[in-house]
Formats: C-alpha cells, structure tokens, sequence
DNA sequence: ACTTTTATGATAGCTTTACTATTACATATA
DNA sequence: TATATGTAATAGTAAAGCTATCATAAAAGT
C-alpha cells in the first residue's frame, strides 16, 4: 500500500508539543476539530476535548498552552494546506491568468475534494471552522506579539503568492496584497454570509453555491487588474 | 444653547433596559467602549466596567443580558449611525457615480470627524472597537437565532443602501449585495491589516492612511461595476 | 400625604472555565 | 539495578459569568 505522505509543516510553534508526532496528539486534532465544528469555538473547551477522546484536561495542556493557540494551530495548518493545494493546481500552467483563475477556483473549492491529505484531520469541517473562526485568530490584543512569533505567517505566504500572480498579469496595479488579502477573506464571508445572513449576497446556498462565489470573486479581481477587458465569464 | 440632538435608534433588543433613557445606563455605554477598547473583548468583563463606574456588576446585569449582547448594541450602534452618516453625505447629489464615492468616503472616514453625534459616546474609540471585534457579533452558534431577532438589522441596511447605490449606476450588475458587504467589511480589514499586519496590504500607517484605503475601494467598486472605464483618479 | 412601583446598591453564593501543582506510573537508558 | 524521562491522573485554585435576596432611595400614581 502506498500513500503519498504529505506533512503540512507549520513555520511557527503555537503547540508546546508535536501533536502529529504521537497518537494523542493526533486524537487531539481531530478530535477538537469535530468539536469546535459542533459547538463553537465559545463553548468548546479542553474538558470538554478530554472526555470525548477519553484523557484528561492536564494532557491536552501539555499539548496547547490554551485553546487559542489550539485554534491558531488549526488555522495556520489550514492555510498551509490551502497554499500547498494552490501550488498544486497551478503547476505546469504557464499563462498568467489561467494560474491565477485556477487559485482562485483552488481557494473556494479545496476543501470540497474528496480524499484527505492526512488521515486524522477532516478538511470540510475544519473549512467550516475556518469560515466561522478564523478572523477570532488575530482579533486579539495579543496580535502584535503573535505576529512578531511568525503565527499568521501561512496566510501571509498565501496572500503574497497571489499577490505576485496578479503582479504577473499588471506589474502596475498598485494594490496586489491589499486586493487579495480582500478576496481571501471574501471568499470565506460570502460562504458563511449564503448560509446565515444571505440579504447580504446574492451567492445563493439553493443553487451552485461555489460557483457562484468563485464567478464573482473572478470578475472582482480581473476587473479590478485588467479594467478594459474584464467580463464576467472569464 | 440649541443642541441637535441626533437619536440613533436600533431595531431590535439586545438590551434588557433602555442604556440611553438614564445616567447608569450612558455610563455603561461610554464607560464600555473605553475598557472594551483599552483592554479587548476577552479581557473585559462586567466586574471590571462595574468597578470602573463605581457600581456593582449586579447593576450591569440589570442593562445587558452578558457582555456579547453589549458588543451587539455597541456594533449596531455604529452600523446605524454610519448609515445615518452616508445619508447626510449623498442627501442632495443627485449624480449616481458622485453619490457611491461620497458614500464610500463616509465610511472611511465618518469616524473622524471632530464633534460627536452624542455626547457619551467617543466614536473614534467605538470605531477602533469595530474595526477588532465587529466580526464577533456574528461569528457565534447563536447566529442564526439573533439573526431572526433582527441583532444585524443595521448591517444589512446600510449593505443595501449602498447595493442599491451600485445598481443606480449599473442596473445589470449581478453582484451588488455581495460587493458591498465585502467592501464594507474591507474598509475595516484593510486599516486593521495596516497597522497590526502591513505585509498584508499596501495601505500604509505612515502615509495618507484613509486616503489609500478610499482609493483602493473606489476603485475596487468602480472597475468592478463599470469595467470599461475604471481608473484609479475617479 | 401616602402608597406603590421602580431603580440602584450591597452582599452572598453558585457553577463553569481556565489553568497549575503534585504525584503516580511506565518505559527507556546507563 | 538505578535513574532519568515522558506521560497521565488527581486534585486543587482563581477568576469569570451569572443569579438571588434584601435594603434603600427616588419617582410615580392615587
């Protein structure tokens, strides 16, 4: 049997000890993603993890210093796995636009692939943690200090990569990371606004729901880099 | 001495008690938004305001249900009197495109402005509080259910005053809802990316914050809803 | 003027969350 | 065999997040 072992490596230590290195650490994981999916981020916490996975509270701590940094933990793996699948479907793409079409298509619809790149983690759920969660990351009075520790670095790349695609198409636009690290968050908040406040879009969960974002977040950036010739079918 | 006494009106209750109709109650209001904003939404807590207006937590209780619910008056405060805002800048223009870039000019930079709309509430301070935790009101298991109660109203409307400002101009755009509450969530990401994560914008603390941040969106909306001639000086 | 309602304050208490210190146990190594 | 070393279980503490009760003062109704 032979698996393409991947390992999404994190450039920062949020966690005190390597959670993928031992079976509870990984029990950790998954377990708190399906967690924090069912009840939320407020009502999660590690007694709760505790008794779902069968250890204890002291164990977990030994792992996350607190459930903060379990959740940069999983937002930051989320982001390096997305960057990572990004990477993936531009490659051996030479056109510029063709590349930055396909990161786009990469950003609102990975998580939606049906095999998993590692066994114990359940992308579709920790996209919808992300969706729900992971502005809490940052909005923080600790942001500063987070950052200094490189925690929100795996974003950073990403947003920076696509920044440079779209330098590749108009060396010009002024405005490349501040554009997409727009429609990296817009692509997230339209999903979450089409299921729970959909007066505030037109992306619509009854009806091609992905491809209606990714339409739109397509023609919101090729207009925005290339204004003569953008149309919304591209 | 004639003041203009402006009343920002919510929808909907997320108070137990009226803050506004007694002198406790405005206390809590102002006294909220400095500790909010001095020590951040997690670190707040109901003790700490009661403390700080000498009286007991039991009395703060007696306005507000829990500290989210505050952060959901406060939040809506905002998104209202941003609203009433915007149409103080457009009343009397009569040109659409005019109408949109004054719109969006007000929602950059409303919260500057010198003389406040009443008198116990610091907007400069309620606007660094949006710009952190906004996203928490809605980012909760609860969304839904406050959702029916009408906690977003105020978001929602302004999100549609300013679609329909966009199909003024472009009546065949089919993204007007979705464009404006990205940009409406946007405005705040991008001033809060520049000063605590710069890498991920190009809109600079340095120099001509809220000007480029205006730019960036007026031209992120204009080549968007009328591709053809869009440019950067609009 | 007198009663009743309403607003606030003071005190106490309760449950849960978030976290830590200590000890026990198992395994690996010298 | 002795001794580190990693891991887990027990038992706590402090603070957060509420609630209940009672006293008192001011406001409102009759």
């Amino acid at each position: 049997m032979t698996t393409t072992s991947i390992n999404i490596r994190l450039t920062h230590k949020s966690y005190l000890r390597e959670p993928e290195s031992t079976e509870l650490g990984r029990r950790i994981i998954s377990e708190s993603v399906r967690l924090i999916d069912e009840l939320g981020f407020e009502q999660f916490t590690f007694k709760k993890l505790a008794a779902e996975i069968g250890s204890t509270e002291a164990s977990v701590y030994r792992y996350f210093e607190n459930k903060h940094k379990l959740l940069v933990y999983l937002v930051s793996w989320y982001w390096a796995w997305l960057d990572y699948s990004v990477t993936l479907r531009v490659q051996n793409i030479d056109n510029p636009r063709e590349r930055l079409i396909r990161a786009i298509l990469a950003i609102t619809t990975a998580a939606q692939e049906d095999d998993p790149t590692v066994d114990y983690i359940d992308e579709r759920m920790l996209y919808r943690i992300v969706l729900a969660e992971s502005t809490k990351v940052y909005h923080t009075k600790e942001v500063d200090s987070e950052n200094q520790d490189g925690y929100f670095m795996e974003f950073k790349n990403l947003c920076d990569r696509m920044a440079r695609m779209t330098l590749a198409i108009n060396p010009a636009y002024p405005y490349p990371h501040a554009l997409m690290s727009t429609v990296l968050e817009a692509a997230h908040q339209q999903m979450f606004f089409a299921r729970h406040l959909p007066s505030l879009t037109e992306i619509c969960e009854a009806q091609h729901l992905r491809e209606e974002n990714t339409t739109f977040l397509k023609h919101l950036v090729f207009s925005a880099i290339e204004p003569q010739e953008a149309n919304l079918t591209t």
